[in-house]
RNA sequence: GGAGGCGUGGCAGAGCGGUUGAAUGCACUGGUCUUGAAAACCAGCAAGGGUGAAAGCCCUUCAGAGGUUCGAAUCCUCUCGCCUCCGCCA
């Protein structure tokens, strides 16, 4: 959530911004609203004034016993009054709230611009370009010939989109969780959670899910739960309405979870395999930093993410997002891609940005400085990373003529494989 | 699912419907004292909004949302959370 006071003393500029994500955004209604909300606030001050004034006057006439029961008639007008502005009140901020919530956040100076994906910017590519001299299988074929995945049951259980890993698939998922999880817990100073996987409505508006991507999310029609599409999304509500003591920052937490995404809008895309699923397993690391060090803390996000590639032996690229691909909440991101070479395309497997205050807004999560002086932190997030992509181009990429496949030296130890055949 | 209890400032813990944003204690910050520290003593110590150059002034907030009342932390209703007992269950 933008501050509604910056958007007030310098309209045009954010909208210029913001102009650079989607070029649709106007701010004149919201402008708008808040004149017409704080001429609103003032009258009920004012009215709320008096009337405190009045009542305090009457306890003091009462503790001395010469009560006077005639101004009441006056002030029972004047609080049906105040009553009525109250609830315009009420409604008015609930609505100039809810077209807070649906503003992106603005991108960073830092970001190109550029309308689509197609403007991009590759960052840093760190491929190798490794040799495979056969025509190299898909993921799918691969996880079929070595019973890893049975996509036929999982859809049957499930329905499209949910994969059952098998045998040595499932230990090959479990073991990259693991790998990744402690690969970060022994570098870097992580503190890691086991989280729920369903949150209240109000901890995905905090991470920007909701209001606006309500039909990607999976949703329980009784308890009014959602599914979580991250673990971004618990570990950010961690800290909601907290004021953390600006000695404990940075905080850094790390969760692996399975995450839920219903993919609207995506239907007849990658419908096959596992570039694409409802259900999949993510490592997500999230920072809450203080505002000054935030830019510096993504550059190390991002380095730290694409070290587990390098141990995986994939190869990647890094990928600057331009102002119109850059995600909703997002200030600043880079993406990460791996190379499948059986599917031939570059693969999204980890996402990492910077929201500088956007989520810190919206869930409330501040930090008190040196001063004493109370403002909102900043949050980052990244994957480290998601899994069934990775699955994906490591088969292909670890692909041997005869059809087996060899594990990295560095997941050696947790699969207790050196091969799969 | 059934029965009951509780939810007040960073924590603990008062609070008769009327100057209660809220006693007191602890913690914290500054000061006095001390060679230094501790102790003692003094002072300060919530967040948000509006207005203002600033000091200040005004408003809101005692889990959350409504209601009663001239006036609510205090009374009523609902919701949420926590605890205890019973039932069910991994």
């Amino acid at each position: 959530m933008i501050d509604i006071k910056n958007i007030r003393e310098q309209q045009s500029l954010i909208q210029d911004s913001l102009r650079k994500k989607d070029k649709s955004i106007s701010l004149d209604n919201i402008v708008e609203a808040d004149i017409n909300l704080r001429e609103l606030t003032k009258k009920l001050n004012d009215l709320q004034s008096e009337q405190n004034q009045q009542s305090k006057e009457i306890g003091i006439l009462k503790s001395q016993g010469k009560s006077d029961e005639s101004v009441f008639a006056k002030l029972k007008k004047l609080s049906n009054t105040i009553k009525d502005l109250e609830d315009e009140h009420r409604t008015k901020s609930k609505i100039l709230k809810d077209m807070l919530l649906e503003i992106p956040n603005i991108p960073h100076d830092s970001v190109p611009i550029g309308a689509s994906e197609k403007e991009n910017v590759i960052k840093k590519d760190c491929s190798k370009k490794k040799k495979i001299n056969f025509k190299p299988k898909s993921h799918i074929d691969i996880a079929q010939d070595l019973d890893l995945i049975d996509f036929e049951a999982g859809a049957k259980i499930s329905g499209a989109g949910f994969p059952l890993y098998k045998g040595n698939g499932a230990l090959l998922e479990r073991a990259l969780i693991n790998f990744m999880i402690d690969f970060h817990l022994k570098n870097y100073n992580y503190t890691e959670f086991f989280t729920p996987f369903l949150v209240k409505e109000k901890s995905a508006i905090t991470t920007g899910q909701l209001p606006k991507f309500y039909e990607d999310m999976y949703h329980t029609e009784k308890d009014k739960l959602y599914l979580i599409p991250t673990a971004e999304v618990p570990l950010t509500n961690i800290h909601q309405d907290d004021i953390l003591e600006v000695s404990d920052l940075p905080k850094y937490y790390l969760a692996n979870s399975a995450c839920f995404r219903r993919e609207a809008g995506s239907y007849g895309k990658d419908t096959k395999g596992l570039l694409r699923v409802h259900q999949f397993n993510k490592v997500e690391l999230v920072k809450f930093v203080h505002p000054t060090s935030s830019y510096d803390e993504l550059e190390s996000l991002a380095k730290q993410a694409t070290k587990i590639l390098d141990l995986l032996e994939l190869d990647y690229r890094i990928i600057e997002l331009c102002s119109g691909d850059l995600s909703f909440a997002a200030a600043k991101c880079y993406d990460l891609e791996v190379w499948a070479p059986g599917e031939e395309q570059w693969l999204e497997v980890s996402s990492c940005s910077n929201f500088e205050d956007f989520q810190s807004r919206r869930g409330n999560i501040r930090f008190r400085d040196d001063n004493g002086k109370v403002d909102y932190l900043h949050t980052l997030n990244g994957s480290g990373l998601a899994t069934p992509r990775i699955f994906a181009a490591l088969l292909e990429t670890h692909q041997n003529k005869d059809g087996s496949i060899t594990i990295p030296i560095a997941l050696q130890p947790y699969m207790g494989l050196s091969e799969i055949k």
